[in-house]
DNA sequence: TGTACATCAGTGAACGCGCGTTCACTGATGTAC
DNA sequence: TGTACATCAGTGAACGCGCGTTCACTGATGTAC
């Protein structure tokens, strides 16, 4: 008992000063980017030798490596916290929730966000560890994906049993929230040309991975849905719209809804 | 005669030289990436005294600020290029001209455009010469945008007097390359709700700036497009889209094709 | 055309700096008996 | 409970390196008369 108290002591202390450095690489990279992290500096400003970082991290790439998961998982976290409140049938909630929520964490973290979808360090190989956090995410995307598929109004019955609660058409044929019903009657992506070979099969694998059941066509307008949830998040953390749609937040809005549709969400 | 002969010598020496510093920093940019620019190791692999650069730059920061001017020029050459080839009527060609030629540079760029559109260099700020350069490509869309709206199944005639040429609808109600004739007949950007107020304002800058004429949906719509366009190119170039869709040669010809549907090109 | 002078390109040494990583070491903490 | 030993955290000096920038200089190129 004393024993493993006391390990768990050192355990411990080790465990925290490990946080307090990965916090203050953190801090680092938000003052000059990933690739001034310097070691010393950090070591500097936590009053140690520099050489004794080596006792926790074993290089300069290793530590960036944790940084990177780290960074994933907290993104991962927050997309999951909050489409996880709404309910299982409420789709386009779910949709916009996550979507939400990748750009707050992006606005509140924003070199952490650069590190993970800015231009890559060049040199670095990103190792195996990361690919799981990286893909968080994208499983969210899937589930919703995958629910809005076998929802009522879809061709299946909803997973969970429950019916999706708030989005019964209104009287005058349009959504509560004022989209066109027609978008629930014939999905845009019933309606439009059939994917090329390559595309298709890459749907296919894609929607094994991450979205079971969810045909071909949807998932490729997903996946432009997809990069433009991206593209346009870096372009307001990159300063690229400045001048144009700055600030975004209306614009952000205004793209989740338009995208919901193209997608084919109800 | 022989003075200015003699002059112009030098200068041509000069502007010789600093086009060979230019293009070596352009190939250290390649393998070591923007932050590790380094003058002294151009100077090397130029043969010369590190010192000699300042004779034609007076410092790191300047020549990092031509590479970026240099950079939006040539992507913004390559795009008006691509797109002066259409007629002037084929607004879906020239759509698509301008998107193939901002991918195709990026391809063979891929640094260079990592400098422009990736994450920005820690403390570096972008001086106020590279914003005309910078816009050029967004003109372009704006041109394309403009004459979509001024062309005769819009709502005026077209500026330069032409008739648009091979769009006629075909007699099964779909027009020649499959798209759904829906589209022409009302644009979506009619039926969707209007903007919130901010952003409304903020599209009109926009079409003020870049597209006289267009309304504020269709610039909303295409600021989405815009956005989406390059969020898919650097997902391209940063690896983000390994083991989904890549190779991304079709997923990028239907994303430019849907993305002309979602803004209601002809 | 020839000479005196000014301009400019390029040199090489030096400045002061920060970096990642290694290594032999000191002391404190934990373990086995 | 006390002692002998092993483990581990942290130190401080040193290694070799590359960087941006400055400066006094040499020699070639251009200019004015």
């Amino acid at each position: 008992m004393a024993r493993t108290a006391s390990r768990t002591a050192r355990e411990r202390a080790r465990a925290e000063l490990t946080a307090e450095i990965k916090a203050e690489a953190r801090r680092q990279l938000a003052i000059h980017g990933a690739q001034q992290l310097s070691l010393r500096a950090v070591a500097r400003e936590l009053g140690m030798a520099s050489s004794a970082i080596y006792r926790y991290f074993p290089s300069r790439d290793e530590l960036l490596t944790v940084l990177i998961i780290d960074a994933y998982d907290s993104l991962g976290a927050s997309a999951e916290a909050a489409e996880r409140e709404l309910p299982r049938g409420d789709i386009r909630g779910r949709w916009r929730a996550t979507c939400r929520a990748v750009r707050n964490w992006a606005l509140a973290h924003p070199h952490e966000y650069a590190l993970i979808y800015g231009s890559p360090v060049p040199g670095y190989q990103a190792p195996q560890a990361t690919i799981t956090p990286a893909g968080r995410v994208a499983l969210v995307i899937g589930g919703v994906l995958a629910d809005a598929c076998s929802a009522p109004d879809g061709n299946a019955a909803a997973p969970d049993g429950k019916a999706p609660d708030g989005h019964a058409a209104a009287p005058d044929g349009k959504a509560p929230d004022g989209h066109a019903a027609a978008d629930r009657a014939a999905p845009p992506w019933r309606t439009s040309e059939p994917l090329q070979p390559t595309l298709a099969e890459q749907a296919a694998n894609v929607a094994a991975a991450i979205a079971p059941g969810v045909p071909g066509p949807m998932i490729a307008r997903a996946l432009i849905a997809w990069t433009q949830l991206f593209g346009m998040i870096s372009f307001e953390l990159f300063r690229q719209l400045v001048g144009s749609v700055d600030p975004a937040d209306d614009f952000f809005a205004y793209a989740v809804e338009q995208m919901a549709d193209f997608v084919g969400l109800p």
